[in-house]
DNA sequence: CTGGATCCTTCTTGATACTG
DNA sequence: CAGTATCAAGAAGGATCCAG
């Protein structure tokens, strides 16, 4: 009938693929922020810019691994962008941007949504 | 320094898991409605009851297999409710739970967010 | 500190065939 | 129709070591 979700996984690391014949754009938006830690990662960002270790502790104890992979997709998605401070000892930051910000009403009803459910 | 996630993977199907003594509530949400398929389900399910050959076509065409342990999940999670008609030909019919419908608001927004997202 | 590169194990998913 | 069972392939994630 589509081919949407094909788009949606490859979309998790093969990104470029535009396709997206459906009808359906919850599948686009779980192409960009889908996955078990991009929403986290996205909302800690919410309060403002982030070093890389300071992500890896909030998101659960990601791996660097992980998380360098998730921050990369990220950006590449345009959600996030990502400084470089040329110090000794190095500091990367990362911020939303202007898109990224835009996500914000889902991260917050997703919070909400999980306080009630956590309290039945 | 916290395991939230290590629960939230669980929760993707060991089910049952309490913990989150986290401040993320994002999580909570994400061990309900994470993954790929699920917010597509409900998404669709937002229309009104569905048959099970109904959900596997609208979405992405997912093999039952795949929709089976989705939908037995959500179903586990009180999201949605399955009821049988002891018919022939069988005829199993899926629906929002009250608790289910409470996740309109973030599903509506995900869409809006994608369709703009895809318009640049 | 911020990752890149590998290796290796586990989980997830698809394909296929079969049943009530 | 609405699943279930099984097998095999592939992807995802953790651990570890190394580098600018």
């Amino acid at each position: 009938m589509n081919d949407s979700i094909e788009t949606l996984k490859e979309g998790r690391k093969g990104r470029q693929r535009k396709a997206q014949r459906t009808g359906c754009a919850v599948e686009v938006t779980l192409s960009v922020i889908g996955g078990v830690w991009k929403p986290v990662i996205l909302f800690h960002l919410l309060q403002g810019k982030l070093r890389f270790n300071e992500l890896c502790k909030r998101t659960s104890s990601a791996t660097p691994r992980m998380m360098t992979l998730q921050l990369r997709e990220l950006e590449s998605d345009g959600i996030i962008s990502r400084t470089v401070y040329a110090e000794v000892p190095p500091r990367v930051e990362y911020e939303l941007t202007e898109t990224g910000r835009s996500l914000e009403p889902i991260l917050l009803t997703m919070r909400d949504w999980g306080s009630r459910y956590q309290s039945q």
